[in-house]
RNA sequence: GUGAUAGUAGCUCAGUUGGCUAGAGCACCAGAUUGUGGUUCUGGGGGUCGCGGGUUCGAGCCCCGUCUUUCACCCCA
């Protein structure tokens, strides 16, 4: 037989990983639930055409795609939005506005894996639908910091970089650019922070051919703050986009996450289908891909041929999430334990051990014992060695007066009780 | 898709210019121990040195290919 290994970019979840796993998505879900999100799923695999739609052919080649034996072309989910977008329009009349809907759901893409990116992996998802209230978009980006602030992550580890799809291209309108070259700019300042200034200068030289509008394209990185770009707002669109970047401010501010905020014109999230406010989390020290991102995306309905419907949220994966976590040591201990251990000192005595057990699981609590016959010395170190809280020996003296002896592993202390009292005590 | 990096026991790693039957620590199993655990002592199992080919009298070590890991690029929903 040959050895056959995880697949590339899979991970085998142990039970000590497991747990980390299940504490990072019962998070996910308490902090959804908090925020007023209700759970929805879809199948993990769908119409390969449900993500051409959207992302075009090219996107093929970075997922999991198959027939089947109907001919069907399929592909596993690369991402969850699509299918949200399905089933909202499927009942788009029906569902009462707005729609608040969070999913965990675990992915896969075609990709080399790298630090921060696997094959396999799952990413909480939060989407407001139905909502052109730029409330919406502070609630979505607040549920993210929430979470992030919840298991212990400060405004000193993360920020939250915020601009708007639709104030940047009102801008570059402004500055002259034509809609045709927006792609164009927002590539080159989505690029910006990972190279040097010169080869910045370099690409956007052969990017942006026109001298007066490389000019003003090489003005936007100087754009700081809000202020800065009062005044390259000059038009009316531009005017009222950067009023309601400043009100999401204003509002994330209120909801008191305003130190995790900061606004950032290079937050341009590749070339997908955003068109308002947008937003990703980094660590501080900048070390590893986003942690979170997402934005408003009013148009993405109509690629499935429903309605133009205002539509807001984010994805978190938890790869690059378990990264910060463990470097900023900041994962909970997590083994598994069992209440109690029942050790009985005789062949004689095991019913009474076996019957215990089931009474004490019976009630409510892990209860466990050792399959082979061993002495009583064996018997605590398997105790010990599954994290039992309590010993429990079913004792021949004891147990003819309906007791038994519980002993507490952590400080040693044990005591007689009888086995009414102890199980009434559950 | 491009470029680099590494791969020896379950884990972390030694392994001499190519030379006896490939080692250590931890982990696991058992015994010391027939009414009390964590420590200790003793013993044991576990390896096609990622896989395939080549060079050589001889390969864990050198060469080629391949798979996988890690990292960066492309991309990033």
């Amino acid at each position: 037989m040959a050895k056959i290994a995880a697949v590339k970019g899979t991970r085998d979840f142990y039970p000590e990983i497991m747990a980390v796993r299940n504490w990072i998505i019962d998070g996910w879900k308490q902090t959804s639930i908090r925020n007023g999100f209700v759970e929805y799923d879809s199948p993990i695999f769908e119409y390969l055409e449900l993500y051409t739609l959207k992302s075009g052919d090219e996107i093929v080649s970075q997922l999991f795609s198959m027939t089947d034996r109907g001919g069907r072309d399929l592909a596993i989910r690369p991402e969850i939005t699509p299918s949200l977008a399905r089933m909202v329009n499927q009942q788009i009349n029906t569902l009462p506005r707005p729609v608040k809907w969070f999913s965990a759901p675990r992915l896969c893409r075609a990709e080399r894996p790298q630090k921060g990116r696997l094959r396999e992996f799952f990413q909480w998802n939060c989407d407001i639908v139905g909502s052109e209230s730029v409330l919406a978009d502070a609630e979505s980006i607040y549920t993210a910091i929430d979470y992030l602030r919840s298991i212990g992550l400060k405004s000193t580890d993360i920020v939250a970089r915020i601009s708007s799809r639709s104030m940047l291209a009102e801008i570059l309108l402004a500055m002259g650019f034509a809609t045709e070259d927006h792609n164009k700019v927002y590539s080159l300042l989505d690029k910006m922070p990972k190279v040097s200034p010169q080869a910045f200068a370099e690409m956007a030289a052969e990017q942006i051919t026109e001298s007066h509008l490389r000019e003003e394209f090489m003005k936007l990185p100087a754009l700081k703050t809000l202020a800065d770009v009062d005044a390259v707002a000059t038009s009316e669109g531009a005017k009222t986009a950067l009023a309601e970047l400043r009100e999401l401010f204003a509002i994330l501010d209120s909801m008191g996450v305003g130190d995790y905020c900061k606004f950032d014109i290079q937050i341009v999230r590749g070339l997908a289908y955003y068109t308002g406010p947008v937003f990703e989390i980094f660590d501080r020290s900048e070390s590893l891909r986003a942690i979170c991102g997402g934005g408003r995306y009013d148009s993405l309905l109509t690629i499935l041929g429903g309605p133009k419907v205002p539509a807001t949220g984010f994805g978190m994966g938890d790869v690059v999430l378990e990264i910060l976590l463990r470097e900023k040591g900041l994962l909970p201990e997590l083994s598994s334990t069992i209440d109690y251990f029942v050790i009985d000192a005789g062949a004689e005595l095991f019913d009474r051990t076996l019957k215990l057990t089931c009474d004490i699981r019976q009630r409510g609590h892990s209860a466990s014992f050792s399959y082979k016959r061993q002495n009583l010395g064996k018997n605590f170190k398997l105790a010990d060695s599954q994290k039992a809280r309590f010993a429990i020996i079913v004792g021949q003296e004891t147990i003819d007066r309906n007791e038994i002896t519980i002993k507490e592993l952590a400080s040693g202390e044990q005591r007689v009780m009888a086995i009414d009292e102890f199980l009434g005590s559950l």
